[in-house]
Order: structure tokens, then sequence, then C-alpha cells
DNA sequence: GTCAGTCGTGTAAACGATTCCACACGACTA
DNA sequence: TAGTCGTGTGGAATCGTTTACACGACTGAC
């Protein structure tokens, strides 16, 4: 593969000239230019960007650390972290921790070694000291979605706070009382703060949340099957389960259907993150929406601002409540017809 | 960041020692090891992978550049990939070309550029000048799940002509008899094999595949919803609607939705590419489920055959039929209870 | 006609690693 | 005792860039 020095000697110049010619610095004859980018174009010459980040040490890449591929949420913010990031002239590299600290912590290790510009990460848990170091070691980083307390990082996320109470609202209008939730790790902000605004909406409401009724989920599928048989074992089981995302509300569908129970006849369900095929699933889920893609893109932004010296800005976004059958109230046709179904939820 | 100068320092030895300790090559005594290493640990050092990757013409790095993120089918082969890459000692780096062969273009460039050692592809059209020089110009490169003919790349996909007869038999069993396709791209051999396959198995059953029967669709899902729109407004619509991969099925159920009608009573759908999803459709899809998993591995495995020197094997593995309810057969219920939602398709 | 300032260019020193080569030092062997 | 060999080590070149610095040629002001 032609070098620089190629194409300097191709055109009867230096290296410094072809150089300049490429990251286009003024001082350069009109001339030498046109003989260098000739030279370019008969050798196919392309830059050696690993020659040229050992030099500037810098990549223009981006690391982002998500906590699940196959989360059609995750897919959705890493599609837009990535066209922001290209608008802004960087690129990406993803790595996909799958719900494992220990991966989690590969892939920054990974990425560091690499000498990324900067991380972008929605941890798996409260932080490795690997990823504590990282933050308090001057990498440019920014949290999205999940956050480690007490780390002096960024954080871009949704607040769902409201869209819960307005959950917990439509599920008492129902006639719903006994209420339960699949909740994600504890070690996770999302984790525990979904546990918690259903807590207190449920408190608004004078209704209890009792131990029997809060499962231990993972946010993945598994785990929510379980978390949802065992519901279903209880003497008294609750009439709705609220899955903290949407792969574990597939997993509680999963378990409902495998017990012959529909839903919402026997047993109701709403889910954290709404996602394409809620619309379509049977029934259509009712679930609590984020902004993903803006939460991907004010992610980047934040990033790029730290990277390139700017104060960066912690960004908080609102999630919003769609209603679906899943609670047993027939859905509002009008609303339901026929929403872009791909990019709608972005 | 400590350099591998400041380890030498530190260790009271030179930096080919450090180096020596690092690759463990054999000849360093024993005293010399464990000082380095002490340095190592004291200065939190980590090599530099840039400098490294200059001075061995090497990245450890694989480029997989898919046709869309958002499809869950390529969300599982990446996290296949990834996982065998990580086995054999390499990263991934990825890029969404979004069914855009402009973008395609760029990943492969910026990959190009960052010197991956090898790059697998799932082309979203024909094949580019950038395509086909990289295949051509000795970088180590797999087509998989589509490739490009006349290439001299090796191919790792799936064959899904028998599952396709398999599915036209059912079809066929349940009475239908016009049978209508949304195929994607011309350009893509997905998007034609599939519909050749319909198309032959349709003439082993006497039946025709008229031109209005055959959309064209993108793979993504507002094509499959405006090509299924554009069937139901014929004089004659089809009574089965195929889709060549789950997003146009998504939107083809969008459009017969959107008008109020019902799977299968007014129409029937099938799809390539199974997913979790599918399971809890209304109603579940019947479709044609591929070795996924075993895909991305197995192309993974060419792959690093290729870049280490070894003969790379081409490899075609079976897809096979999965019947649910779409298609207007009453599901059989045992093996549909339930099936690990998550993983168990790759 | 001299001097200061531009302008375009080239030389060479980095960046952080790997690795070839030479060499010092003991321990053998002859 | 002298020569040979093996072992561990360091010096220095190298990978492909960028960029500080020096330099020669020219311009315009005095």
């Amino acid at each position: 593969m032609a070098s620089i020095k190629d194409v300097a000697a191709e055109a009867g110049v230096s290296v410094a000239t072809v150089s300049r010619v490429l990251n286009d610095h003024p001082s350069v004859s009109a001339d030498a230019r046109a003989r260098v980018l000739a030279a370019v174009e008969a050798l196919g010459y392309r830059p050696n960007a690993v020659a040229r980040s050992l030099r500037t040490d810098q990549t223009r890449t981006l690391g982002l650390v998500i906590s699940d591929v196959m989360n059609p949420y995750f897919t959705t913010l890493a599609r837009s972290v990535e066209e922001e990031a290209r608008a802004l002239g960087y690129s990406v590299v993803i790595g996909n921790a799958d719900e494992r600290p220990d991966l989690q912590d590969h892939h920054v290790r990974t990425l560091l070694d690499r000498r990324i510009d900067g991380l972008l990460v929605s941890p798996t848990d409260g932080g490795s000291p690997l990823m504590l170091d990282t933050a308090r070691g001057g990498t440019p980083m920014v949290f999205v979605d999940r956050w480690i307390p007490g780390v002096d990082v960024p954080v871009v996320r949704a607040d769902g706070r409201a869209a819960v109470r307005d959950l917990v609202s439509h599920l008492y209008g129902l006639g719903h009382r006994r209420l339960a939730i699949i909740a994600g790790p504890a070690a996770t902000t999302t984790g525990s703060e979904r546990v918690e605004a259903f807590r207190e909406a449920l408190a608004e409401y004078g209704l209890p949340l009792p131990d029997a009724y809060t499962g231990q989920g993972d946010f993945q599928a598994e785990s929510g099957r379980r978390v949802t048989d065992a519901f279903l074992d209880l003497a008294e089981p609750p009439e709705v389960v609220f899955a903290a995302d949407n792969l574990m509300a597939l997993g509680a569908l999963d378990a409902v259907r495998a017990r012959g129970m529909r839903v919402p006849q026997d047993i109701a369900l709403a889910a954290f993150d709404d996602i394409p095929w809620f619309v379509h699933t049977d029934p259509p889920v009712t679930a609590i929406a984020q902004p993903t893609g803006e939460l991907g893109r004010a992610a980047v932004r934040a990033l790029v601002d730290m990277i390139e010296g700017r104060p960066p800005q912690s960004v908080t976004l609102a999630a919003h409540l769609v209603v679906r059958r899943s609670c047993g109230q027939p859905a509002p046709t009008p609303s339901e017809q026929p929403p872009a179904t791909n990019r709608s939820l972005s």
C-alpha cells in the first residue's frame, strides 16, 4: 500500500509538502498542490490513520459501550450515536457488554488501548475500579441512559418519573390494585430508579409494593420469564406486571403464554422502553417511550464538546407513556393507526 | 499516559527488554521480568495499540459492515461475530450501512484507512468500485449472508431454497393459490435469490408468480408497508404475502392493520428471517429461520484463516421453516410453548 | 542598494512501539 | 589458557505521519 513517501516521490516534492496538501495547510503553491493531488490519484493513496493517530495523538474515534446489542433500545441508541458522530467527523466503535461487568471492562480496556478520543458508556453495574479510574483519569467520558452516582461525568438520560406516574394512574383507573414490577439490576441506575419511581407513584394512590411483588431481573428476556413465573405461582398473584425493560416484557409474555393464560384478561402487562414490535404483539403492549434518538445525539454532542475543550452539558429528557391494550383498556384506535414502525420512536 | 520508556526507566532496563517482557519473548532473565512487571503495575502502564499497530502492521481488528443495525437479524449476526472474534483474539468494528451504498462505501473506506486486518461484508448492492477494488486488492475479505457474484471472495451464507419450498408446500396445503412476494433489492443476492427460490417452488405446484404479485422492497419496514398497500389495492389481491425479510414483514403487518383487516383471515403472511418477536406478534408469524449465530462464527473463522495465511472455507448452511399461525393453520401448540425467546434462534 | 518581511519548501525530530544486530559476560570445551 | 558458545541486554532503525525550524528567493519600503 502506497505511503506518503511514494506520493512525494511521484509528485517530485517532499513528504512535508504532501502532508500539507493533505491537511490543506495554506502555504502550498498551486502547482505543488496540483502535482500532489495527481500523484495521490495515480497511486490510489490513502493516508494511514494509524500513523496519523500516533503522531497527532487523536483517533477521531468515539467508543460506545452498551449493555446489550440484542435490545432494540440500545440498537436505536447506537444508530443515532453513529449518525451524530459521523456528522461531527468522528467514527464510533461499539462494545457490547451483554449486561456482563467483565465484558464491559474488557471493552473499556480495549477501547482505551486503542486510544479512542472519548467514551460513551451505559454502565451495566455500579462501576468497576477500571471504570472509576477512567472517569477520574481525564479520558473524556459521558454516561448515557444509565450512570454511576458519585462520579463526575456528564449524564445524558431520560427521566421516566412522570411517565411512570401516568402509567400507575392509567392502571389505577382500570381498576388494578395489585401491581408488581420486574426490576433491573439494583446496581444500575435505571434498575433502581424505575422501581423507586414505581413505588412512589403507587404510594400516591395508597398502594403498597410488597417484596413479593418486586422481582429481581437483569434486563434480559430469561429473567422476565423467571420472575413472571414466580409471580404467577403466588397465592395471590399480581393483576399487573410492569417490566423495567422491553426484553423482560418479552420474557413475561412468554411465561404467561406458557401457562395458557392471556394478556390482559388474566394478567396485565406494561413495559419500560417502547419499541416498534410492541405495536404488533398480542396484545399491543403499553409502554413508556424514551426519546432514544435524541438521547444518543445529545450524548455525542456532550462528548465531543468535552473532547474539543468546550464545557459539556448534562441532559435530561422526558419519557412518555404510550397506552395500548396490554393493560385492559381498548386501544384508542385513532392514535394507533399506522405509526411509522421503524423510526418513529427514535 | 505512561509509555514504554517510563516503564523502562522505572524498572532500570531498556525499552527493548520491556517490550520483550510484554510480548513474552523467552530470553529475559527472571529478575528483569519481575522488575518490569512491577514497574508496569506501579505505573498502570498499558501498551499503546496505535503505536504497536504501526510497527507490526496489524491491528488485530476485524471490520464488519452490515446492511442495517435496526434489523434483529444483523444484530444477532454482529453479536456472534464479535463473540467468535473475541475468542480468537480480535476485536470487531461495526459499520452500519443502513442499506445505503454510499454509507457502505464510507464505512469500508474508514475501516481500510484504519488498517483493519480483515473485512466482513454483507453488501447492500452489486458492488461499488471501491468494494471491487478492495476484494481484488488483497485485503482479507469474506462475504456473509449476502455476496457479490463474480468476485473471488469466500462466502458464508444460508441456503433458503429448501425452506422456501417447504413454505410453499405449507401454503398450498392450506389452500392458498394466489401468492405474492415482497422482494429485497435485486442488486443484493438475498434480494434476488429469495424471489427465484419462491418462483421455482411455485412452479412445482403449477402456480404462476405474476408481476403484479412481486413487489419491490428494500428490506426496510416502510417498503413492506408500501408494497402491501399496493397488493391490497389490486382488483384481485393475493391470499398470501411472503416478505423477504423480517422488517418488511413488520411493515406488511402495519399496512394490513391500518386497513382494519386481519392476518391470516383476510390475508396470510410469512417472512424470511425468524426473530424472537415473531412468537408474540398478532398472530405469531410463520418464518424461515437462518442459523444466524453459526453463520457469524463461520464467517469469522474463514476470515481469520485468511488473515493468518490458512486457506479459507466458503460455508453454506441450511435454513428451515418455522410454522406459526400467520398463514392460517392452527399452531401446533406443543412446539410453540416457551421457546427461549432471545437466544434460541441464533 | 540594503533590510525586513513573505512565501514556499525541505530537513529532521518526534510519536510509541518492535526487532535486528552487536556485545558483554560466564561457562564450557579443547 | 585460549577459543567457542549461549544468554541476556541495550542501541538504534523502523513503521507513516505531522510539524517546528531553517533556508532561499522574492517583494516592497526606506
